[in-house]
DNA sequence: ATTATCTATAGATCTATAGATAATGC
DNA sequence: ATTATCTATAGATCTATAGATAATGC
């Protein structure tokens, strides 16, 4: 079921030509890191001290070269959510993912955009969802053994986990701490230990009755 | 100490030129709500009913037009977080507002991106640093309030506040339910019941050692 | 001889302007 | 007469290509 890299009639690549793209894509992913996709074809040519051309005769579209660097996000991803399943205890395997993609992903603004781009409806890659089922099932198996452990609330839907995800990439591009973060997110998908006052109101501004507040 | 809108030295607008002028921002308020930044000029023109020269003769760039948007909207949180300061006891006012800004983010792209420009680094409106200060003393006392009446933890700093605000409207663009996402975020804000588990270690993958895995 | 690379430029997609044309209001 | 509006297009900024040039390897 995995796809093989390469269309297999090809013959492997001359050896000047192996050598550019491994630098292409090793340029490429230095500026996803930092621009994410609004990396330049120039500027990875440049970096990968090549004509755009080149770059173009191995990717023939940005985002032909853009999916490779997904994918390989996606699928550190995909280790690392097993990994922590493998080695800890359901409460322990989620506490460390969280804080595991929090740390990467203050450093990768390409991860944080990958995992967004996983999620949202108006996917830029068509061809990432290439494994986005395998991420997603190891997702929901996380998420799944921490509510049954009990230490999750119960109504908080895998859409709410990976929409908390992006949330959480944003926040830390903001300037917040990652550790702190994680942490306010990990505390908060706990099951409440007190119900939470005024939780069954409408909270639309001037509609709301909301405990703490006059007229509720 | 407000700035007036107008420079004092013009003389009031013609009858149709003023007609028009209210044109523009009504149909750039509408994509803003819709588009954000991305909005495009040509698509407040003639969603307006006009030329698109008319619009530059209103507003000579697009920022100096998307200006007056971010504003509207800095202004319209401000006295969010005032009214329910005034309404509200401490813990109530922060649910209140955060509770009232997730429904307000999930309807309107414009709002949650003005938010990100007056807290992220990287402004793409110089101007919009108008109202920055006000804003920024409004959610401090908020803060400040809710850790006094020992209702939110007192690590959590401005920064990362406005950092979880930022990272909320990426969750409800996301997808996720935003009564839910409010919910963990204020649950997530409060004082930790208990300490929590692994809460010193740094979790840099493959360096952590973290409470229900091995190894701690 | 084949395969790979380069440079210069076409094409797409926006913001912003110039110059000709139309509407207001003393 | 002044002020406002329109259309067509310049300018900026990207992705992608074409055609001429250089490097590999049987």
């Amino acid at each position: 079921m995995v796809l093989s890299q390469k269309p297999p009639t090809s013959r492997p690549l001359r050896a000047d030509a192996r050598r550019n793209r491994e630098a292409i894509v090793a340029a490429a992913d230095d500026l996803f890191r930092v621009d994410g996709m609004s990396l330049q074809m120039d500027e990875v040519a440049q970096r990968a001290g090549l004509g755009v051309g080149t770059v173009y005769r191995h990717f023939p579209t940005k985002e032909a070269l853009t999916v490779e660097l997904v994918q390989c996000r996606v699928e550190s991803t995909i280790n690392r959510a097993e990994q922590t399943m493998r080695d800890c205890d359901p409460a322990g395997a989620l506490r460390r993912f969280i804080r595991d993609m929090a740390a990467v992903m203050g450093e990768d603004i390409g991860l944080r955009e990958s995992f967004q781009m996983q999620v949202l409806a108006d996917n830029q890659l068509d061809e990432c969802v290439y494994y986005r089922q395998d991420l997603h099932e190891r997702k929901l198996a996380m998420v799944k053994r921490a509510q049954e452990a009990g230490v999750v609330r119960g109504d908080l839907a895998l859409e709410d986990f990976d929409a908390l995800m992006c949330g959480m990439g944003q926040a830390i591009v903001a300037g917040g701490n990652p550790t702190l973060i994680a942490d306010v997110l990990l505390e908060g998908m706990r099951v409440p230990l007190e119900p939470v006052a005024g939780a069954e109101a409408d909270t639309v501004a001037g509609v709301a009755a909301v405990a703490g507040c006059p007229g509720e």
